[in-house]
RNA sequence: GCGCCCGUAGCUCAGCCGGAUAGAGCAGCGGACUUCUAAUCCGCAGGUCACAGGUUCGAAUCCUGUCGGGCGUACCA
């Protein structure tokens, strides 16, 4: 099926062919022109401005170039009826409404899965995200991410990618064993005081303490117990994680464990490092005072500070086991590794990746290796910033925001309106309001809004009609219908944009325009006319391409299309 | 101090692998419901794209520096 993507790439081929005629050796052998979209819409629904980029290569003016490709183009190009050359040298085109109609047609009935370009052929993706140690609830941090994460995935599904979802945690840490005497002193019933450090004191490992009493009795003790302590809290805290998650719908194809890796496939990685020298000595060296700590010389490979990946006693850090766990990955053979983490992340991720280009290469690890990172979140409540502390249970967890917010759907697509590397506020209150403050039913009203016209134009006999022909293109070159089937036609150049990218916002932003296109079209179109109906019939297609095309992209983001509202 | 991210309308943010007159929502002002859902639409107003240099035919976009904010800078994860 010829689509919009296969469109633009046939015209930039068309494009390269006749500049090679035109220029033969002095074009660039890399250079394909680009097919945009002009900055003005009256310029034209597509353009390219391949003339400029090359005016400073052929030492042309960018209008003769523009010409001399135009010259020795075929009269007619795919999709488009007018061509013209514009300002510096800009040259516009207008998609023709016979192509723009056929499109529509092929959209209302087949969705917009046909048009998007299979990106990832099959290949396999592993995208990894959230990955927060089971100490407690998730907080709204989390939230982003796991938002983040699970859109990522997916974008990618829908471009070809087989993709598997993957949750590393760190069980083999300092800070599983807090949590696990923060149990032992609820459920002995000691005071907060004996508590240790750093330990945990939110209210759930209460509960944990006293469902540990219906089902072992009173009589444990830390000192010959502490395992069972520990697994019994790091097993709950799984659960309370999977079922935050299963708020947001979301679900994981493997939960990795840290543990999993240690002691071999660390003690492997430890010697596979051993190995390597870098122009300052050795990347693994040994502590002057302590024979058993091991430093990476990190400063060796561009990075700020060297770091301890083994303790004295012979434990771990944290950079150690997850270097071992991104071995693992790649190992695995995934084609791509999504690597989504947040903004606390920067410097050991950037770690991470240093080593791993020493022991895969460079290549290899650009290749298949991208990271996501994300900033944090502000929460606002009536108008004020919510004060963060992880500290004495001084933050907003994921339930609860979802629980505030009073629907998964917003809270999804919310999070979803922002680049990953912007700060973001959260209004939990605009969130809240069921109107044109919130986005998401903003988008959800127009879907709504059609299926409310597709119910009238039943009920009076009339549908979209089931097979193509050249004379629905007629019925449809009004202003508004244009305008409406241009937006539709740029979104599978833009989904494609926004996997490759991995940049969910993008299509929240599609799903804005697509649905201030509609309600626009709507406001001046009446759709459904009884004594029209041929004419009914072609608007009524257009309207189901657009109800498609909202229902597939919300589905990207894993937000319901209703037909009532 | 050092590293990464951000700085665009009163507020929240798009646009950023250089392109034509910098966009949207909210807030403000003024309009449109006997007609398919007014949870909508139309219009007005609102900008030295933090600042200063540089590269270029062309810079919000690329480079350098300065200022401001966030995060990190652990033998926590």
């Amino acid at each position: 099926m010829s689509g919009p993507v296969e469109l633009r790439n046939e015209i930039a081929a068309i494009f390269r062919e006749s500049l090679e005629k035109t220029w033969g050796d002095d074009l660039p052998d890399d250079f394909l022109p680009e097919i945009t979209v002009p900055g003005n819409r009256d310029f034209g629904d597509i353009a390219c401005n391949a003339p400029l980029q090359l005016a400073g290569v052929l030492k042309k003016s960018p209008r003769a170039i523009a010409s001399g490709m135009l010259e020795h183009a075929p009269a007619c190009l795919p999709g488009v009826d007018r061509v013209s050359v514009d300002g510096p040298g800009f040259v516009n085109m207008r998609l023709s409404t016979e192509y723009l109609a056929s499109y529509c047609f092929g959209l209302a009935s087949g969705g917009l899965s046909g048009y998007l370009p299979d990106a990832g052929e099959g290949r396999t993706a592993l995208v990894e995200y959230v990955s927060s140690n089971p100490t407690g609830p998730l907080t709204v941090g989390h939230c982003r991410q796991a938002v983040l994460g699970e859109a990522i995935s997916r974008l990618l599904e829908t471009v070809g990618w087989r993709v598997s979802r993957e949750y590393y945690f760190n069980d083999g840490g300092r800070q599983m064993e807090l949590l696990g005497r923060s149990l032992a002193v609820r459920y002995l019933g000691g005071p907060d005081s004996d508590i240790p450090e750093g330990g945990y004191r939110g209210g759930y490992v209460k509960e944990w303490a006293d469902e540990l009493k219906r089902l072992h009795g009173g009589d444990l003790r830390w000192e010959s117990h502490g395992a069972l302590f520990v697994s019994f809290a790091r097993s709950k805290a799984m659960e309370m994680i999977r079922s935050d998650l299963s708020l947001l719908g979301i679900h994981f194809d493997r939960f990795f464990a840290e543990s999993e890796l240690i002691p071999d496939r660390v003690e492997e990685t430890i010697a596979g490092l051993e190995s390597i020298k870098t122009g300052e000595g050795p990347l693994l060296y040994r502590d002057s005072l302590y024979p058993e700590k091991l430093w990476l010389r990190l400063t060796a490979l561009g990075r700020p500070a060297d770091r301890v990946i083994k303790r004295e006693d012979g434990s771990y850090t944290y950079r150690m086991p997850d270097i071992a766990y991104h071995l693992d990955k790649f190992d695995r053979g995934y084609d791509l590794l999504v690597d989504v983490f947040g903004a606390d992340h920067i410097d050991t991720s950037a770690d991470v990746i240093a080593v791993l280009k020493e022991l895969l290469g460079s290549r290899e690890v650009d290749e298949r290796l991208k990271v996501v990172i994300h900033q944090f979140v502000t929460l606002l409540r009536s108008g004020k910033r919510i004060k963060m502390s992880t500290r004495a249970g001084e933050y907003v967890t994921l339930s609860r925001l979802v629980k505030e917010v009073g629907s998964a759907d917003v809270t999804r697509y919310i999070f979803l309106t922002r680049k990953a590397e912007a700060h973001m506020d959260f209004d939990i209150d605009a969130a809240r309001m069921e109107s044109s403050e919130n986005p998401v039913y903003y988008v959800q009203y127009a879907h709504a809004r059609i299926a409310g016209i597709l119910r009238t134009a039943a009920e009076a006999g009339i549908g979209v009609p089931g097979e193509y022909d050249e004379t629905l293109a007629a019925m449809l070159d009004g202003k508004h219908e244009r305008e409406l089937m241009r937006l539709l036609e740029s979104v599978p150049v833009e989904t494609a944009l926004a996997a490759e990218s991995l940049e969910p916002h993008r299509i929240t932003e599609m799903l804005a325009a697509l649905s201030t296109g509609f309600h626009r079209f709507y406001q001046h179109v009446r759709v459904v006319d009884r004594d029209a109906p041929g004419p009914s019939s072609a608007r009524l297609m257009l309207c189901a391409a657009c109800k498609r095309c909202i229902a597939d992209l919300l589905g990207v983001l894993g937000v319901d299309a209703p037909d009532r509202m």
